[in-house]
DNA sequence: TGAAATGTTGGGGCG
DNA sequence: ACGCCCCAACATTTC
């Protein structure tokens, strides 16, 4: 009798499981386990409510195959040696985890006790991409093209109808639940079902004009699949077979491999700058604008409106998170962990690598950064992506009488004109907290101030 | 995965 | 008819 725990980390899934379909395989019975250990990390809220949600629907999966799910809090290192003892395990099966501190955990465990470790939650290993001259790649380019040249993406592995699992005493999966969980309630269903879901809708109706469509937030162009992918519910590999070919796409899935590579090489940049320059800019401590921010009171409509679209839904379109990190960083000066930290808070596909990088990446720090120079005028950005105001008129409804011509920027508008649309500047809608003309002029000096 | 400043070109108005 | 000026429209450079 063979018998081995199923460890499972940011792999909610049955299916397309790796390391579940050789356990199962291997072994005649196993503990699927989930922990959740607050020392390795701590999640943010949108976080808690999805993997509330996720571990009720692994834990379905596995009563429809016959099996439980274990769900355990507390010190990973402490339970999995009481549950090795207890059930007599030979071996652990878990799928890797590449962020710094769950990998050194994952490491340590390696020593202790013999484990079976696959590559289930990413399309290439990090320590397996070539670096060159002997430094990992800082460019997404070579680094992409790296990838398509090595990879090799595996096919669904087996899994049978029926499985026999160890039953042993599960710890509540009940998070506290705070009042603004309501919101993501009624947005997202964290279940594997419908993450397949979106995948399909998304390859029958948006996959084709994607690579132009992506950028407008008012057209539901983009996949929304980042939360499943997250938690592992979709699995990387099973997203490439069904979207195989596009480009456009297949690209914005390297992102995510670039964030996990990054960070696994570099882990000092979860905290500090990447590129050491940036230790020396001077950044402001504004706490009141930074509330203004984070509420989506700036008087910038197309950053107020995806900060709120933040807040009301738990995620943001990708080009509004370039906006608005922008907004934070060049126009605000509030330093970048600020503003990682409201992300890693309020988003449901909060991932510490891409959160990492997509910050670092806008501030200009990280690797294959925006120059300091680039710095978005929201004003034109909201012109461009959002050209009618639709997007912005969803979160803003205060600004829903406001003809097209001022919609971006309401401070111009002519009074007769606010009057008309029921807006008083200043109370039913924000002046600009920043002059962006100004605080662009200031961006470049203080940029050029550690420039050299 | 910028935007502003500066440079160049070419058509049309006009003396 | 010609040259001059103006200024979009586009291209290039700079931050």
């Amino acid at each position: 009798m063979k018998k081995a725990i199923v460890w499972h980390n940011l792999d909610l899934r049955t299916e397309w499981n790796p390391a579940l379909s050789a356990a199962v395989q291997e072994c005649d019975e196993i503990l699927p386990l989930y922990i959740y250990d607050e020392k390795i990390e701590k999640l943010g809220s949108a976080s808690k409510w999805w993997l509330e949600g996720a571990l009720k629907d692994l834990s379905s999966e596995y009563q429809a195959l016959g099996g439980k799910l274990c769900f355990r809090v507390g010190d990973t290192k402490k339970i999995l040696g009481e549950l090795v003892g207890k059930i007599g395990a030979e071996s652990l099966y878990f799928n890797a985890q590449f962020e710094p501190a769950i990998f050194q955990l994952q490491k340590q465990i390696t020593k202790k006790y013999p484990c079976e470790v696959f590559n289930g939650n990413h399309l290439i290993d990090p320590r397996e991409i070539e670096v060159s001259k002997g430094k990992p790649y800082s460019v997404f380019t070579p680094f992409y093209k790296a990838c398509l040249k090595e990879i090799s993406v595996p096919t669904k592995p087996p899994l049978p109808r029926k499985i026999h699992t160890i039953v042993s005493k599960s710890d509540s999966l009940k998070f506290p639940h705070e009042r603004w969980m309501k919101k993501l309630e009624k947005n997202w269903t964290p279940t594997r079902r419908e993450g397949l879901k979106h995948l399909k809708q998304f390859i029958s109706s948006s996959l084709k004009k994607y690579k132009y469509d992506r950028d407008y937030p008012a057209i539901k162009g983009t996949s929304k699949l980042s939360p499943y992918l997250h938690f592992g519910q979709l699995c990387p590999h099973e997203i490439w077979h069904a979207v195989k070919g596009k480009e456009a796409y297949t690209r914005q899935l390297f992102w995510r491999e670039f964030g996990t590579y990054f960070l696994f090489h570099f882990p000092d940049a979860q905290k500090k700058n990447w590129n050491h320059k940036f230790d020396k800019f001077l950044w402001d401590k504004n706490p009141r604008l930074y509330e203004k921010w984070t509420e989506g009171r700036t008087g910038y409509p197309i950053v107020d409106a995806g900060m709120r679209q933040l807040y009301e839904t738990g995620w943001m379109h990708n080009r509004l998170r370039m906006i608005v990190a922008s907004f934070l960083i060049k126009d605000l000066f509030i330093h970048w962990t600020y503003g990682e930290k409201w992300f890693w808070d309020t988003l449901v596909d909060a991932d510490m690598a891409n959160n990492i990088l997509g910050w670092q990446w806008t501030a200009g720090s990280g690797p294959d950064a925006a120059p300091y120079f680039r710095i978005f005028n929201p004003t034109l950005q909201g012109k461009r992506f959002d050209p009618h105001g639709e997007f912005v008129k969803e979160y803003l409804p205060e600004l829903r009488d406001l003809p097209e011509k001022w919609i971006h920027q309401p401070w111009k508008a002519p009074k007769e004109v606010l009057e008309k649309a029921g807006i008083h500047l200043g109370k039913d809608y924000p002046l600009p907290v920043v002059e962006h003309e100004k605080a662009r002029e200031e961006a470049l000096k203080r940029f050029n101030k550690i420039k050299r």
